[in-house]
DNA sequence: AACCCGGGGCC
DNA sequence: GGCCCAGGGTT
């Protein structure tokens, strides 16, 4: 039997049902990708639905403001994916009519849309024939066929972009990019895989060699940085805060903040002269450092030290919002757990 | 080619 | 603590 019939075979009886996949419709396919990069289909979905029912045509996406989308993409991560959902959105709705591209080479014009990204489209909304390679389809194929070559190089990507090309069956394409993908999902497991029960046990030469554990090989390995935030929580009679926009090439761009101050040390600030040095008009009338011990909140190549300080003003605060409205607006995750846990209510 | 860009789940 | 997740963009 064929690695694909195999593989379909087990896809009809082991799949999700996912939204997605009831539709052909490329918006919806495409938005779901753009979710799904780097995302779990777990954490992704209510995203997706989100989306999906706050704007349910390309054009209720092109004409939203920038901040509702963000805010929408909130507690994602990997926030210029946001950013380009909407420049595409408006690409499509203004320059192409609310036409989606119908093939790969277009698709991959668009920002944010890459070689997975518009194989994807391509091939679950037009049936094009052009295979996906994302972590599953590394991960199943390299198992399969014992393939050691390092993934997180062009070469090898070129390499599995074409065995996957020769295993596609030219009159299913969107089944078989689907399977695969949920074999590597559901299956074909990156830790402790279930290989007893696996249908390509007697064929599959990492099984056979006991080669499961250390394939696919990746060789590439993410270097983290500390950095130390301190984050200035104005509060003044009325109740009121002051919240700043990150504009700046970094983390979080776009999303909003508190008045930041970072520092190169783990130490503990001088807050009364740094506020002293920043603010010197400012009538403060207490200073509450909220928690003693730095909130450590890690991303893939940077660990963050945070702390919190609520500043009481004696005068009321220029420009600033209240608690209340904060919650219309997008915040990195670790801020927005703050408000929710130490603002509400004040 | 190397580096940057989040947050969460799992071990 | 390390690895991975329906990757893509920038330098």
């Amino acid at each position: 039997m064929h690695f694909s019939n195999k593989l379909t075979a087990w896809y009809l009886q082991n799949r999700r049902s996912l939204p997605w996949r009831e539709t052909k419709d490329p918006y919806a396919i495409w938005l779901s990708e753009i979710i799904l990069q780097q995302t779990r289909v777990a954490q992704g979905l209510p995203y997706f639905e989100a989306f999906l029912h706050e704007f349910p045509t390309v054009f209720d996406l092109a004409n939203a403001e920038e901040d509702k989308v963000m805010h929408l993409w909130q507690g994602l991560g990997y926030y210029s994916r946001a950013r380009n959902l909407h420049a595409t959105a408006k690409m499509v709705a203004f320059d192409y009519n609310g036409i989606f591209p119908n093939n790969s080479k277009e698709l991959l014009k668009l920002k944010g849309v890459g070689e997975y990204t518009a194989a994807a489209i391509a091939s679950f909304s037009y049936n094009e024939v052009i295979p996906v390679v994302d972590g599953n389809v590394f991960r199943v194929l390299a198992r399969r066929f014992g393939i050691n070559s390092d993934i997180s190089t062009l070469t090898t990507k070129r390499e599995f972009q074409a065995l996957a090309a020769s295993l596609i069956p030219k009159d299913s394409p969107a089944l078989f990019n689907q399977a695969i993908m949920e074999f590597g999902a559901l299956q074909c497991t990156p830790q402790s895989p279930d290989c007893t029960i696996c249908p390509f046990q007697l064929e599959c030469i990492a099984y056979q060699t006991n080669e499961v554990s250390s394939l696919p090989v990746k060789l590439s390995k993410t270097k983290v940085r500390d950095r130390h935030f301190d984050y200035l929580i104005f509060l003044d009679p009325n109740g009121n805060t002051q919240i700043q926009q990150r504009t700046k090439k970094d983390i979080w761009q776009q999303l909003y903040e508190f008045p930041l101050i970072e520092s190169t040390t783990t130490e503990l600030i001088d807050i009364k002269q740094q506020l002293t040095s920043l603010f010197p008009n400012l009538a403060i009338k207490q200073i509450e450092l909220c928690n003693t011990d730095p909130i450590i909140h890690k991303l893939s190549h940077q660990k963050l030290h945070i702390r919190f300080w609520k500043i009481h003003t004696e005068t009321a605060l220029n420009n600033s919002s209240s608690i209340e409205e904060l919650q219309k607006i997008g915040f990195p995750i670790v801020i927005h757990n703050f408000i929710n846990n130490n603002l509400i209510d004040l």
